[in-house]
DNA sequence: TATGAATGAGAGTTCATTCAT
DNA sequence: GATGAATGAACTCTCATTCAT
């Protein structure tokens, strides 16, 4: 990652900080954290609630710690500048669902079932006053146009999106559920296409859309793509 | 439309408004806008390469101002506030966009050519750079997704584009180009959702996707959902 | 008065004007114009409710241009500087004021009645919301305190009422009405100070204070001070 | 009191705010503030010195802040926005003078001297160029003519005012040095009406009227309101 | 480690004024 | 004589960031 030189202030004696990022493996000792970790996460649960709700080029320092209860310096103190995080916010974020979705994904049985779980999945949260994943995708995606770092790792989540459903139809092709016409990658590359493109009218409020709709349109070409080959 | 109130520079007497936005109509006298209506639609174009280049959030008056040529305070005289200018070059945009789409449609014969061509543009203007089309929708609905005015003009571009494509695969249907097995809307609305949800990867100058590699995809999927009924 | 130079926007090929201030013969012919004296009056009225209303230091060309229906660059034209035209419009309300106010007093025969009429008068219009009298006068001599134009103004005003008073007491005392302890001038100074002094308190809406009470309490006090010499 | 909502400096997750007007108690922890609260004070200090020089509407920022020596930013870190910090220095002030007058007060014995001090310092301050009470209270109850904070402030500062002459002249009935013709509150309104109300041209530099004459004039009203009753 | 104090760098907005008709 | 267009100057306010505890 491009993350060298937004750990510090830099340009300041910069107060001694480290493991801002990541699984951060905190001072105090083994695990993900204790003092200082558990409220570090705590922080970009608020910050992700903020982003979702006004935008992340909306999203002040000031706005997350009133979100958060945590003063300003000390955001800057655990995270470095505003843009960090933000990004922060989102790979905590994105890391988490990712491998939420594909726990649930691995305890389905039927490949179409998988299929739809994830669908499902990623088209929630995108209407108006929802906090999550959605809404969060949409920010983090369109910081990622102009920020490198975030740029990499939102192409990382969209890949892995796509590398989940590619799986999916490769091994439901494997068991003859699905038909083998086209290539799972390209398959793939459709159906986050489609969800994620779906995510557009469901944000704006489309009164003609909802995710339930939404959801059943991209299952129905997804029927016809992956339908048996005879 | 929720314009009211957008339009005034407010605080001199209101200096003849009108012709803000879209198609002009100046009012100093004869003639439909020479002088000052020239200068705001540069201002327009001007405000839409920055918005394309920096995203609707970051995008200052001091900037459009740079690129324009005109001062400060005459983008606040033309136009009122930011968001207004913001709304306006939008709207500028998009009218112009969609109407030529339509009339190039409308000059092509074949139905799968037709559908090319709507893909092949809404595609155009993702990659990192461009100042066009892509971007500037996706500034334009992100925008759109927390504010009012802008949320309607996003919800109708959007609706423009699928129904353009709707028309279309109706007519090919009727025509026997097309088989008939699902609703055109519905394959309209896959349709723009692929298309705009392929401008993701895109847009995040992802290696493995190019803009016709995603047409052609895009394209592929339509060949299976219109496939002649026999 | 000190108005050279107050009258044209000074330093530019100053657009011919005349005649902006004072009784103003107008251009047109004889009496106090025609055309565009009707208007400037209309227009000076106009920023007198305004003053009244947001005080003189908040009275914008815009406000008055809006409060008028004339436009900004009018009232420019008419007035010259946003100074001048509020020290055009204190002129306008005081003399017609004070001018009204002699022929007034002078239909009245008792001495007495006389008094009361002027303070009355003088306690008029400072409730809040009054755009009258009262208001108008704090802003006047508010101004006058930092504009020397004004402050000759004002002063010139305050002197009139305290001049009005003194010859009233004066003529009281030759016909036997008042007693003779005291000064006219000083009688008249106090007179004209406790009145305006009671106006604060008034401006400030103070629920122990109604223009009338005031106008009882200053009576009671001159009765004292001008009660028969024996 | 209104105060709710001007303290704060609203964007940083509110600085500890409190002792931000008025008597301290500053928080950096130890003792009643010194360094912040030393320097707020002079800050206080030096708006006053603004306000009676330029009036309150036209005192800015940037007139304290070169008055002051304390950058633009810090005010409003201080303060919160312009009309707080006006506020603030007023009621710096006012709370100053009114204690002050009532010590020096109560520190003289003879009723006639004690009306006379409560005069002379209410008419202290008015002459051109002076920086002091006067010029200040003026400032304080034009301002709060518009602004219902200060209103309410202004007006309890001029309740003081009537509430000490009001005390003095019960106290010298009781005593016998005065006599009992009249209420006292109503002898205390007409007082400071009067006052007040000399203020007026001597802030306009009347030629007429000096401090000194204004205050035996009023006190010569007095001398007959209040002689003995025999 | 954590936090309050302080401050500089913009940004939007208002408004009088200038200029050309 | 009257008015719309255009613009520079000034001001308030927001916000990230620096510094000192």
């Amino acid at each position: 990652m491009t993350s060298a030189g937004r750990e510090a202030p830099a340009a300041q004696p910069a107060p001694t900080r480290a493991a801002d990022r990541g699984s951060a493996r905190e001072p105090g000792g083994r695990g993900p954290g204790r003092r200082a970790g558990r409220r570090k996460i705590a922080v970009l649960e608020a910050a992700c609630r903020v982003i979702a709700d006004r935008g992340a080029d909306a999203t002040r320092f000031a706005d997350v710690a009133a979100e958060s209860g945590v003063p300003v310096s000390t955001l800057q103190y655990y995270f470095g500048s505003r843009e960090d995080l933000l990004v922060a916010a989102f790979r905590h974020a994105s890391s988490a669902e990712i491998a939420a979705l594909e726990a649930d994904v691995a305890a389905i049985g039927d490949p179409w079932q998988q299929l739809e779980r994830i669908i499902t999945t990623s088209l929630s949260g995108y209407q108006p006053d929802a906090a999550g994943g959605g809404r969060l995708w949409i920010e983090s995606w369109h910081f990622g146009i102009r920020d490198a770092e975030m740029r990499a790792d939102a192409l990382r989540d969209n890949t892995a999106w796509r590398r989940l459903v590619a799986q999916v139809v490769r091994h439901g092709i494997e068991m003859g559920a699905f038909g083998g016409r086209y290539d799972p990658d390209q398959v793939a590359g459709l159906t986050i296409a489609a969800a994620d493109g779906m995510g557009i009218p469901l944000s704006l409020a489309d009164p003609d859309i909802t995710a339930a709709s939404a959801v059943h349109d991209v299952m129905a070409a997804l029927r016809e793509l992956l339908r048996p080959d005879r």
